[in-house]
DNA sequence: CGGGCGAGCGCC
DNA sequence: AAAGGGCGCTCGCCCG
């Protein structure tokens, strides 16, 4: 039976108190007034210590009358239950939430007593979605013994019955849940708590048998969110907002010139792009948008209804007759075609919209290109659609005056609601608070809203107008004044990971020699002779044949993380058999890595997990159901225990079109599990590497007392920022600590550079 | 009108 | 007959 205590006098406290003292390990979730830890109030706490228990401290209660929140006295006398908090080990769901919204509110850090977040204590035994608290908790309630789905809905239920009666809104964008009563939110909380408690428990049992508590708890996942991500989170990246603000005025006009431009040159293909449009939207109808027009157009003498609308009741109607339009909105089937194209056009002039053409739809570009034009698609989307993207307009670049402006126009609405949009209006007082999230990749690293922003281009790589406002997006994040960034990256981090996890020491030897990954492995694939891979010989190939250099580096991560001879083939515009020989002489040079991707596929295919160097698990647990329940005819392996190809697939299955279909689509999955199990071990291992320098970083920082921290990571890249008269010394410690606190068996690089935005050094 | 989804494109 | 991995964000479009 459960029991959860929603407080309401300040003499309970000390029944609290006692309750946490018992408890070693205490569940903690907030309840808040909205997701802005600098703007919105915690409205009170809920803990619990032992599984079908809770307290709730409310701190404020929504007054239904003056339809204000009103404080509460548990507000001012929580200080001892906040010190009884930091002795405990806290568990939470979501940490760096709650941290931030106590810390803004009570100037109360509970990062020291955290130990362990749910969201990512799941993500490392289980990586695949979802990672919401209730949504969890269904997943594993027979274990855990709740009928979980039963009471989110009641609660649900519950709440937005509550929450509206009290007079808030219900919305996803703006969930009043501090409006409801207290009483719920209490209860609601508490269950929250207990759920979060009995999550850890079940998923603590599970992470100690795989072995993964060292991991966890002291390597890597704990230490980076307590360490590293929560920081981050909550002290966040200047921005340049007169900067953001110039830009965007900017950048409109320059769509806008792009975009009249594009209108002019395309203007002889809108007639019949017109036609299908208005057809389309505004079909003739005997009713509504359409035969109002139609009156109009026809000034058919008809009385208005009390809504300003024209009456086209029968009897009106009828009064009009003789007319044709009369007779058509009265039943009659005849309407000339120009004449339907015209009022189509009348109900459009009234949408208000600037050009019939949407030069932002992928819809109305395709109408253009492959049904006006007549133009050929070259690839078609998952879902079998010709596709419009920039492949194709490429290929046409040159055929049509209006193709380059075009893709400069789809570049700039790209960098324009990507990212100034987005940082202008996300940015809080001149701060742009990202999110770093652990559990949103499978191989351990971040997800976020950082991770793409645009690599600086090289005149000449891009049109101008294109290559100005892609170098400045990186020049909106500023250290600001007395700070500086330290920025670096690990040179080719992935290609270094890659060398070593293969374990082939001629791979690893191109590094030892200083020499160019992809011309090295070009020359051994290919035998070529008189040419150099040194990048400072005469006859280094990325000067004397670039083209073989560029072909190189299509296939040397490519063919281990799955890529095959057809695929290739399109690539480099050869023929399937000459990838194929490629791709096998790429694997006869380097041995290793064959025998290394041959035990990848058996670890995958055997057990259904892998695990990187660094110790973070892929569960693929499918892929060994496939393997292990694959019987007969509906085997996907041969008796080899080879993936079967796709074309022996289709003999043995075409015949009968729904078990091909299934066949297809399991062999799909299989092969997408062979490939991730090889590209985890390395994407993950680079990961950690990155992670651990971040963990190390921010301790060497504490541990000297600077006011720094590590303020963005992007996968290879760190940027510490910190005050300006550190930013020298700092640097080259902090370049050791990237280049040395995870050894692999080959040397890693990482020079550091002080600079005052995100696009000095690049 | 909000949610979901496909398509496209940005990053490593 | 098929066609490299991991992501996030934005758009237009569709649907209830």
């Amino acid at each position: 039976m459960k029991s959860y205590r929603v407080l309401s006098e300040l003499s309970e406290l000390s029944e609290l108190e006692t309750y946490l003292k018992s408890c070693e390990y205490v569940a903690f979730d907030t309840e808040t007034t909205g997701l802005n830890p600098r703007k919105d109030k915690v409205i009170g706490f809920s803990v619990t210590g032992i599984e079908g228990t809770g307290y709730y401290v409310p701190f404020y209660n929504f007054n239904v009358d003056s339809a204000e929140l009103e404080s509460l006295e548990f507000l001012d006398s929580c200080q001892t239950v906040f010190e009884l908090l930091l002795t405990k080990k806290l568990i939470m769901h979501n940490a760096s939430f709650d941290c931030r919204m106590m810390r803004a509110n009570f100037n109360l850090n509970l990062i020291p007593a955290l130990y362990c977040d749910t969201i990512v204590l799941k993500h490392t035994v289980d990586e695949d979605m979802p990672f919401g608290l209730k949504d969890i908790a269904k997943r594993i309630q027979n274990e855990i013994g709740l009928d979980v789905t039963k009471a989110a809905n009641e609660e649900q239920v519950a709440m937005v019955a509550s929450i509206k009666q009290n007079g808030g809104s219900i919305t996803k964008d703006k969930y009043e849940l501090y409006k409801a009563d207290l009483k719920l939110i209490g209860e609601y909380a508490c269950a929250d708590t207990d759920l979060t408690l009995r999550i850890f428990n079940y998923y603590s049992t599970i992470l100690k048998r795989e072995g993964l508590e060292r991991f966890f708890y002291k390597d890597e996942v704990m230490p980076l969110l307590k360490e590293v991500t929560i920081p981050m989170e909550e002290r966040g990246v200047p921005v340049d907002v007169s900067a953001l603000q110039c830009a965007q005025e900017e950048i409109i006009l320059d769509i806008a010139k792009l975009e009249k431009n594009i209108l002019d040159k395309i203007s002889p293909y809108l007639p019949d792009f017109e036609r299908w449009y208005l057809g389309k939207n505004y079909p003739p109808r005997r009713s509504g948008e359409f035969a109002q027009k139609l009156a109009e157009y026809a000034r058919l003498p008809l009385p208005k209804t009390k809504s300003g609308r024209l009456s086209l009741s029968k009897s009106a109607l009828e009064s009009c007759l003789p007319n044709k339009y009369a007779e058509y909105l009265l039943g009659g089937e005849y309407l000339d075609d120009h004449e339907v194209l015209a009022v189509s056009k009348l109900c459009w002039q009234d949408s208000g919209s600037p050009a019939i053409i949407n030069l932002l739809s992928k819809h109305h570009l395709k109408r253009l290109f492959f049904k006006i034009l007549n133009e050929k698609s070259i690839n078609k989307t998952p879902t079998g659609q010709p596709q419009a993207d920039t492949v194709f307009l490429e290929s046409v670049r040159s055929k049509y005056d209006f193709v380059p402006l075009l893709m400069d126009f789809n570049k700039l609405n790209k960098l324009k609601s990507a990212y100034i949009d987005r940082f202008l209006s996300e940015q809080d007082s001149g701060i742009f608070y990202p999110r770093f999230q652990q559990h949103r990749t499978v191989s351990g690293r971040y997800g976020g809203d950082l991770m793409q922003l645009p690599r600086p281009l090289e005149p000449g790589q891009a049109s101008e107008v294109v290559t100005k406002y892609t170098n400045m997006i990186r020049k909106f994040f500023i250290s600001g004044s007395g700070y500086k960034f330290i920025d670096a990256d690990y040179e080719s981090l992935e290609p270094h990971v890659f060398a070593h996890v293969s374990g082939d020491e001629g791979l690893k030897d191109i590094f030892r020699s200083g020499k160019d990954f992809y011309s090295s492995i070009a020359i051994a694939t290919e035998n070529l002779n008189g040419v150099s891979a040194d990048k400072k010989s005469d006859n280094y190939l990325g000067k004397v044949d670039k083209p073989l250099r560029q072909k190189a580096k299509a296939y040397c991560l490519g063919v281990p993380y799955g890529l095959e001879a057809f695929k290739l083939s399109t690539m480099l515009n050869n023929s399937p058999e000459e990838c194929e020989e490629l791709i096998d002489n790429y694997l006869s040079a380097y041995p290793k890595l064959k025998s290394w991707m041959e035990v990848s596929n058996e670890q995958c295919k055997k057990f259904g997990t892998v695990r990187s160097e660094a110790g973070r698990v892929r569960h693929m647990k499918k892929a060994a159901a496939f393997y292990h329940q694959d019987r007969g005819i509906y085997a996907l392996f041969d008796s080899k225990g080879n993936l079967y190809d796709a074309l022996t697939l289709w003999k043995k299955h075409h015949k009968n079109e729904s078990s091909y279909k299934n066949m297809k689509w399991k062999r799909k999955q299989m092969k997408n599990y062979l490939n991730n199990a090889k590209n985890f071990q390395i994407q993950s291992l680079a990961a950690s590497i990155t992670n651990r320098a971040c963990i190390a970083i921010s301790r060497e920082l504490r541990r000297q007392g600077i006011d720094g921290y590590v303020c963005c990571q992007i996968h290879d890249q760190i940027i510490v920022r910190l005050p300006e008269q550190e930013s020298v010394r700092f640097s080259k410690t902090m370049q050791y600590l990237m280049e040395n606190v995870y050894k692999i068996s080959l040397p890693l690089s990482a020079p550091a550079q002080i600079a005052s935005d995100f696009y000095e050094g690049h």
